[in-house]
DNA sequence: ACAGCATGTGTACGTTGGTACACATGACTC
DNA sequence: GAGTCATGTGTACCAACGTACACATGCTGT
């Protein structure tokens, strides 16, 4: 262990020596393990050498592929806005009048939003970390604006600002509650709202 | 340094040595500095030697004081949620009639929960915190239930739920947002449901 | 006045993390 | 088929942290 040399074992001593080699689409698999670890543990628990396990590739790869962790962060959540950013526009490009609109509305934050507690802690780790990171909040911010321009294919503008703030907080008070509500809920508080 | 008689400096080597004693109360000033910590780094980055700076204690006074750092963390989130808590109550304990109530809960929204950006972050800090902690989620569910009560003085109890969502989504989305929304967007929102 | 004990203080220890970096290797070019 | 270099890998270093703990001190009741 004199700091030279490294006597890297003979193939046999901790763990199963690794062969691993030629590995396209590492830095993928890395930021998709990146989401993992932050849902689980959260982004300031978020470690470098906790995403290099769940991915099952050495520490070093890390800072192979990422200059710093908060590029794997910024790369992540970017990742995680767009996939949902997409889910609004899929369900949003369907409807052909108002009525199937606001069904649609319905069904996303029933099904899409809060069917999966995963995303939703996503979210919420994504807001604390904007709050003190600006180029995530220019994150939050093109999210934002993605999801009310989908709104905006059926509502004027200042309904789907609203009718996404209403959105926003339904979703949230479900995931922190120990009595989420029901997609009856759901839908009586939006069409309530949109009536 | 030999670890045993630490020979304390001759009083004006690093630091002008510390004279401190008898400080009643210090408990409560070092939750008070645990929220400005969290506040400002975020509850994940909060250490017990920032508290202890912010506060001007010594390391060792966290420690006799709290039993772990989670602690620290607990009392702090309660203290914030009470204090929050508190607000809504005031607001809404005066109103007559249905209408002086609408205009409570705008004024409530407009002035209390935007003028804060501090108060912002704490809920949302305790948000992600509380998706990994029983304990916070206990003081949040404590929390929503108090906010919710209160809005029931003059609301139905779907009322009172469903404002009590659309109230945290306006919130959530004028904190992150670089274009908030001003008082008379909030109170279009807030009137437009409670129409 | 004095003993006892709650309160206050400094420092050490073991762990974990970000990052740097020297070295290994095989896919690709010509 | 040889040489180059992007890619891959192991490990070291230093800083920061939670916590433990030995020691200091003065308020308290008697």
């Amino acid at each position: 262990m004199s700091g030279l040399t490294a006597t890297p074992q003979p193939s046999a001593a901790r763990g199963p020596r690794r062969p691993r080699r030629h590995d396209p689409g590492r830095r993928d698999r890395l930021i998709d393990a990146a989401l993992t670890v932050i849902a689980e543990r959260g982004a300031a628990a978020t470690t470098h050498r906790e995403i290099a396990r769940v991915a099952d590739v050495p520490l070093g790869s890390m800072t192979y592929h990422f200059a710093s962790l908060e590029e794997v962060l910024i790369e992540a959540f970017t990742r995680h806005a767009d996939s949902v950013a997409r889910l609004f526009d899929e369900r949003l490009s369907a409807p052909r009048d108002r009525e199937a609109a606001v069904e649609a509305v319905i069904a996303l934050v029933s099904d899409d939003l809060l069917g999966s507690q995963h995303d939703l802690v996503l979210a919420v780790e994504l807001y604390v970390a904007a709050a003190r990171n600006p180029a995530l909040r220019a994150v939050v911010q093109a999210w934002m604006a993605r999801s009310r321009q989908a709104l905006e294919r059926h509502f004027d503008a200042t309904t789907a600002r609203e009718l996404d703030a209403l959105i926003e907080g339904l979703v949230l008070h479900s995931a922190l509650s120990t009595d989420p509500m029901t997609p009856e809920q759901i839908r009586h508080a939006i069409e309530r709202y949109l009536r």
